[in-house]
DNA sequence: CGAATACTTGATTTCAGTCAAATCCCGTGG
DNA sequence: CCACGGGATTTGACTGAAATCAAGTATTCG
């Protein structure tokens, strides 16, 4: 409501823990500040395209934002999610392809955009930051290896349980156990990797097997050990 | 049949275009040389395996190998292959995590092993080489992503003939069209994801429509562009 | 407040997995 | 050289999970 659109200064932000910037010196840090350009995106814009060439990255300040790619009938396929501190579309940068996603915003957004060059800079500049940066993709690369394994070889029921709880872990639930993001049940199913009727069900036995409470969007976790107990691990 | 067991060179070996060492300074690769150890492994050996602390990575030299991830009931997904040129194993050095596939050979091979301080120093000095590895990581991670949306949205039909594609493309075929690989069914079951019998029961397919012949384990491509419409590009 | 979008439930279909049985193939040892 | 045993491959029959299709209800948003 009363959020200002403030421009989110570098060297507060690289503060968190699990900010990549965080092994900066304070001097590299104001360059970036000063180089950088900050985006304001509304619920459901698209800050780059899958296919496009983006020449920078972007670092998420506040908000939510679904990198999904687009299949043959147009269904998408949601491969993680962009939070605060986290960064997007480096992947690209670093490979130098094309975007292989499409980030698109779930929540209103805040994201500060800086330049491949600058990256490639910092990544000569700072062995530090090249080490951060390669711990974040390989960890990246280990979860999507993982997902690989999950949805080759899992039902669909054990991969909705297994990808609610991972939304538990990255999103966190409120006091009243309730998962912190809001999805529409055709998010999950593209996250899932199944159709939407499908989620719908599941949820449904969820529900009545007292694992979850539903109320519109919001997902209520009423026994966590139940969820790890269907997504086998 | 007359191969000897030579000890491999990293200066021989790094001319190559492909090889993540090609940047590298020659007084480095002499050090690296010093410092590796060279291993002979036999088909069907495991170098390492998933959930396991590997204390640095591996280059092939000469061989292949299957790098998988095992599922519930033991059964394999295959993630990637190395073959001459790859290093594989270098995952889990840089995240600071456990190996996340399982790597077995399936012919013989020769690996160099060199440790994760040496890679981590590698990086640290040299930052044409950082860049070559986290192009690799990206490209890797780029790789992961298309999967997950194939095996999302795909049927077993169009995997099949992409992989076929994609072994075409990762090792060749010879004068005869014969790919250069030999994989089980259920290798290559393992690599689709599904059941052993779908594999089968789809090759016959494609041979029955002349898009493939088969005399054992060794498959001859008749007709990529069948392939190709068959993968849905 | 009306249109559009999201959600839900039921009926039906189908792709692909599982089970079972037969055959093939290859290396080993007699 | 040949028989043997075990693994790999093949084919057929059956099953079932999940997709699709369809129709109605609820919510949201301009």
């Amino acid at each position: 409501m009363k959020k200002i659109k403030e421009t989110p200064s570098c060297l507060t932000c690289s503060i968190a823990k699990t900010c990549i910037f965080k092994t900066l010196p304070t001097e590299e840090l104001e360059k970036i500040e000063y180089e950088k350009t900050v985006h304001f995106y509304k619920k459901n814009s698209i800050i780059y395209r899958e296919g496009n060439r983006i020449n920078g990255f972007y670092c998420v300040n506040s908000g939510v934002v679904k990198l999904y790619k687009t299949g043959l009938e147009g269904r998408e396929q949601i491969i993680r999610f962009g939070k605060p501190g986290s960064i997007i579309g480096y992947r690209s940068i670093l490979s130098g392809e094309l975007a292989c996603t499409t980030a698109k915003t779930i929540e209103d957004t805040v994201a500060c955009f800086i330049s491949g060059a600058k990256l490639i800079e910092m990544v000569t500049k700072h062995a530090s930051f090249a080490m951060e940066l390669m711990k974040l993709t390989c960890k990246e690369l280990g979860e999507s290896n993982k997902y690989i394994l999950d949805i080759a070889q899992k039902t669909v029921r054990e991969r909705l349980a297994e990808i609610l709880i991972l939304l538990i872990e990255n999103f966190g639930i409120d006091d009243d156990n309730v998962l912190r993001i809001l999805l529409t049940r055709e998010e999950l199913a593209n996250m899932v990797g199944t159709a939407t009727e499908s989620v719908i069900r599941l949820l449904s036995e969820f529900k009545a097997d007292n694992v979850i409470e539903l109320k519109g969007r919001k997902i209520k976790i009423m026994h966590l050990e139940q969820l790890q107990k269907i997504s086998n691990l």
